[in-house]
DNA sequence: CCTGTGCATTGATGTATGATAAGAAGGATA
DNA sequence: TATCCTTCTTATCATACATCAATGCACAGG
């Protein structure tokens, strides 16, 4: 609950008896590594603000392959905005990675707390436009670069996911195989890159 | 101009005096086919809301291709979001494929007319909650299916724009090459599928 | 009417990445 | 220590898509 309530702090104004309020509807809960928090067809009625741990959000197309669309690691949040926002039945999966530490965040919160705070409406609105960003990128990313330079990319936004994540994982988030990557790190190694 | 105020009357329900006080706020503005409106390194400045004709948003990769963001028709808005909500110089190209007749959106208007109505506010949510759902979508198609399958989506979902916009601008906002395109569609064709 | 310019098509060839299969290298667990 | 797993790598072959080059149209401007 520490790193919720810091960030919260952190990125909205929002007056300490509201705070104490809002606080109260939020939820902790524990998942093991491998539990699943959201499947297709549920309606996500909760972001995840993860506090200790890593979740995985993705698809699975109809030829059963993964699809990675994000992942979340500490003072992240994961969720499926579509669904929670326009209470539409989700596509995706969302489960856990490693041993995870997770706030439940429902929409209740969100709406209460734009309600009381407009400085929680200007942070959701940053957070959504953030969103929007970040998808931009991979979008144009996907659209003009090679597997090469996707992975490339990958380690320096995020170091720290590079270590934490099985391989596999990450070909699957840059929507290349297991094996492309592989051959891929050989090449890198080869061109005397050292991803540290 | 009656496109845009149908529209906005339509999507947010703002008091009739604020509505023509806000109204005055945005510009008309003719541009011709071929005529760009950002360039990359641009601070995005308007939104631009189609009244008449076709828009497209870009970027050139550093070995001058092309790769297609977005197109916008009638009631469509065109705009960097991220470049004119966070100030950020932009990388995108806006410019028109037809002649077109836009209205151009300050951050001022829609600043104002979030402080004014709850229900532009509301409105505006919808519209960036809208986008992120979009873009997931492409992002999911562009990790997992194939040209054909990305081309069929396309003109099932645009089967206004498959019509008006040439087919090496739909190759790229597809991701693919105009020959490769050109070869989908005759596979298409062969399968006896027609787009009409 | 000719001619230039942009777009779509087609063919030949190349290349990055996928598919499949097998082995090697840890980590966990008994 | 022995035995599984899971992950990562390596090798081979297959394929989707890119690249390059040529041709055919259509339409606009002289």
């Amino acid at each position: 609950m520490q790193n919720f309530t810091k960030y919260l702090k952190a990125k909205a104004n929002i007056p300490e008896p509201e705070f104490q309020l809002l606080i109260k509807k939020v939820k902790l809960k524990n998942i093991e590594k491998g539990e699943t928090l959201l499947r297709p067809g549920e309606i996500c009625r909760h972001s995840f603000f993860v506090e200790k741990g890593l979740l995985r959000s993705y698809t699975v197309d109809n030829s059963g392959k993964e699809h990675i669309i994000q992942f979340g690691s500490e003072n992240w949040i994961v969720s499926d905005r579509s669904s929670a926002f326009f209470n539409e039945p989700s596509d995706l999966f969302i489960d856990a990675i490693e041993d995870t530490n997770v706030v439940l965040i429902s929409s209740d919160f969100i709406n209460e707390a734009s309600e009381i705070s407009s400085s929680f409406r200007h942070f959701n609105q940053i957070a959504l436009q953030n969103h929007i960003r970040h998808q931009q990128k991979r979008i144009n990313l996907l659209l003009s670069a090679s597997a090469e330079t996707r992975y490339m990319n990958f380690i320096t936004l995020y170091p720290d996911l590079t270590l934490r994540v099985p391989q596999w994982m990450i070909a699957s988030y840059l929507g290349i195989t297991p094996e492309s990557l592989s051959r891929v790190r050989k090449e890198l190694a080869h061109k005397n890159f050292r991803p540290n």
